[in-house]
DNA sequence: GTCTATACCGAGATAGAC
DNA sequence: GTCTATCTCGGTATAGAC
């Protein structure tokens, strides 16, 4: 006799699974049908929790945006310049450990839509607001490398997170080499903060 | 009366169409309809001359490497350094004048697929050996910074490329500030090569 | 809330007249 | 080579019994 699960965990297993659908596949690629599968639920349990596949969409990118904010935030009274690299380094971290985010964001990001609107409205820019401002304050704090707020995010999103979000091509081309995170953080430190050219 | 176009006319502008719609929509969310109708023609013709969805995408991407070849490609006796330079910059103004090209790498990246496999043997390997080479001669030479190909790789086609590849979302967050490809050009350089710190 | 059945649409591919 | 008509399949969303 098969215990009924409950609705929480139902909405966490189709979330988990349309998250991986989705950073593989993409938006139009990915299959409601094949999702609620995945979760061992049918497919219109989907319409009926999430109303439709655009709104599990942003559900599961509200879900990718929090659990980042979990991994990055640190409450502290550091340097702005300590704050910023300890930043750096989680959001590496996170990127490796939960590929899905940049993927996603990758996966929208190259024709505008009112999915790509709702995602750079909702979630980029705030943080790259504060990303910015803190770079500023690093800046006025004398330290970091003679770059723009704008160029930081750039290479903070490109290099820090495109080879984790890109890692099955990666891995094909450079066989199962797995670039360890703490490796790939520090280089990226390395190019922000030459100063500090010891490790 | 209209005159019948040219066949090769035809292909041509069937491949431009595809290339917009594969590099904004990826393979899936790509539809030979309206690639079909965008070139002016009727959707079987796309399987008349191309046989199948999956070539005429093999198609537009033989083409756009062999773009890229032509603007990187250089013939010169100069030292390997030079070229790796000269050749990064042209990749960089490439990148951002043809940005269909890393928009369809990186959204057939983020999943294992026999698109996926068929893009990494055929296009990506052999030009990976050939730019891990040229860097290698770089260092043999002294110059270049301590940094193995395969990061070097990775920096070109994350921070040279990503950018433009995201144009749409780029110009959101940051407004049509369009950055330069030279500039861009020479931010990576100047990561790459660190002793030229001048500028 | 769950599950079956199904409506409805758009996809890629193909047949065959021209 | 082109173009119309159509086959078949898979997609999302919905209706309605349970």
């Amino acid at each position: 006799m098969q215990r009924r699960r409950p609705t929480d965990d139902l909405l966490e297993a189709l979330l988990d699974a349309a998250e991986t659908e989705f950073a593989a596949r993409g938006f139009e690629g990915a299959s409601t049908r094949s999702i609620a599968h995945q979760a061992g639920a049918h497919q219109p349990q989907i319409n009926y929790h999430f109303t439709s596949k655009e709104l599990l969409w942003q559900a599961v990118v509200d879900r990718l945006f929090s659990a980042l904010d979990d991994a990055v935030d640190l409450s502290t009274d550091a340097s702005p310049s300590a704050v910023m690299a300890e930043g750096l380094r989680r959001f590496v971290e996170f990127s490796a450990r939960r590929p899905e985010l940049n993927r996603i964001i990758n996966l929208e990001a190259t024709r505008d839509s009112s999915r790509l609107r709702w995602l750079v409205e909702v979630h980029l820019r705030p943080r790259f607001a504060a990303t910015s401002g803190l770079w500023e304050q690093t800046l006025a704090e004398g330290r970091g490398a003679d770059m723009s707020a704008t160029e930081v995010w750039g290479l903070l999103t490109a290099f820090g997170a495109l080879r984790f979000a890109n890692a099955p091509m990666v891995s094909m081309l450079e066989g199962s080499s797995s670039l360890d995170p703490r490796t790939h953080a520090d280089r990226l430190l390395g190019i922000l903060f030459p100063e500090e050219a010891t490790r």
